[in-house]
DNA sequence: GTATCACAATCTGTATACAGCTCTTAATGC
DNA sequence: GCATTAAGAGCTGTATACAGATTGTGATAC
């Protein structure tokens, strides 16, 4: 069953480990320790490294390696100011799609509400959250779009899992803000829409930038 | 004064050649050709190659190697959805920006306007315009949307290039697109400002989509 | 003339080897 | 005790070697 090439096998596991911060926000990695571990070559190991710098997942420093990226307030917020562009233009484009496509949207929605309010595992929260938003925008038809949407969703991932972990203990989840947006959708009200989901958007990016910049400390839990 | 690495000076390279579509749409690349042009081992190459799958210019095909991009009307299309996705929101977060950074962006058309309608190289054309909506876009101080737009501007530069060509050649150049988009930052009226930026830039998506459609035949002209 | 199959050449993907640089550490001088 | 420095280990970046797969070619059968 090991029919894919190493390089891109082990891209993915970094991939993975790079969104849930295995490693430590500008650390440097180890190569060496990195073979060892994936039971690779330096070279497709490598290989798969140099894509991640690409992803914005790591960081070359000439002569020094590989590191992984920073966690830093500034660095968040651009990341979710960019997952508003996509997203509100992908909205916009979504708008023009067939009956079909948006009511198939308001049953993913209605399916999945019921689980996503009952759900106490962070990460599974996460991937529903995310298959949402990916639905909407994938109501556009742009896969360049929804590329670069995922890129940017597995870089807040982990900040975002914070994001809920806290609203869950605490008061404040608001579970309509999908819904609103759903039926702006179903009625084709563009402005409605927009602003729903833009204003859903920046109010998590605002929670979640107060919690990286108050709560850096305690928000990389090692393992 | 061969400081940096081979990976990043044949990164570089390759990725001047993948935007002039040196490698022809589809075509598949031969490594062991490339590093006799380049001079350099397959190593280095390849790492450059990774990197060039992930920013969009490649695709690798399991067991065949690398390939250069399609180059199809769809394509085409989203690249230039994305980048109104991106010019428009940050048009939005740059209207927030100082006084003396709009007033900036003024004199940058100020100064630039009478080069760019005198410019007869078209490769210098598209630098210009280029450096324009960068600096519109500058103004919103993302980075990460910056890099993003740079990258997408890369994919379509040599459609652009085509569709500048046409313009200059025809009759239909709108040269006074960008001072609209201008006037309307230095008022700071987002709505007139999104207009203008947003139809701006579909007009050139939609002429450039009619060019890749029906001149798809001499769109790609070797050396 | 067309399809099938075998063989050879070529290419991809990976492992390994090695040169040069970087960082650590220990020793020395003050 | 502290800064400086020199030696050593470890690491990065690149070249090369090799196994397996793929593609192209030519022969053969029909």
């Amino acid at each position: 069953m090991t029919e894919k090439s190493s390089a891109s096998r082990v891209h993915a596991q970094l991939r993975d480990m790079a969104i849930r911060f295995a490693f430590k926000p500008g650390e440097r990695i180890n190569e060496s320790a990195l073979t060892r571990a994936l039971d690779v070559s330096r070279t497709p190991l490598r290989e798969a490294l140099n894509r991640l710098v690409a992803e914005g997942f790591l960081t070359l420093r000439p002569g020094q390696g590989f590191f992984c990226r920073a966690l830093d307030p500034q660095q968040v917020a651009e990341l979710y100011q960019l997952r508003t562009a996509l997203e509100v233009e992908a909205l916009r484009l979504g708008l023009q799609a067939e009956d079909a496509a948006l009511t198939a949207l308001g049953a993913h929605l209605d399916a999945s509400e019921a689980s996503y309010a009952a759900c106490t595992d962070v990460a599974e929260l996460v991937r529903m959250d995310e298959a949402f938003h990916l639905a909407l925008a994938g109501l556009a038809g742009n896969g360049e779009l929804l590329r670069m949407l995922t890129n940017v969703n597995e870089r807040i991932r982990y900040v975002r899992m914070v994001n809920l972990r806290q609203l869950r203990s605490g008061a404040g989840e608001d579970l309509s803000a999908h819904r609103r947006i759903t039926e702006a959708v179903l009625r084709r009200d563009a402005g409605a829409a927009e602003a729903a989901l833009r204003g859903h958007i920046e109010r998590r990016a605002e929670e979640t930038r107060a919690l990286v910049r108050l709560a850096y400390s305690q928000l990389y839990v090692p393992d």
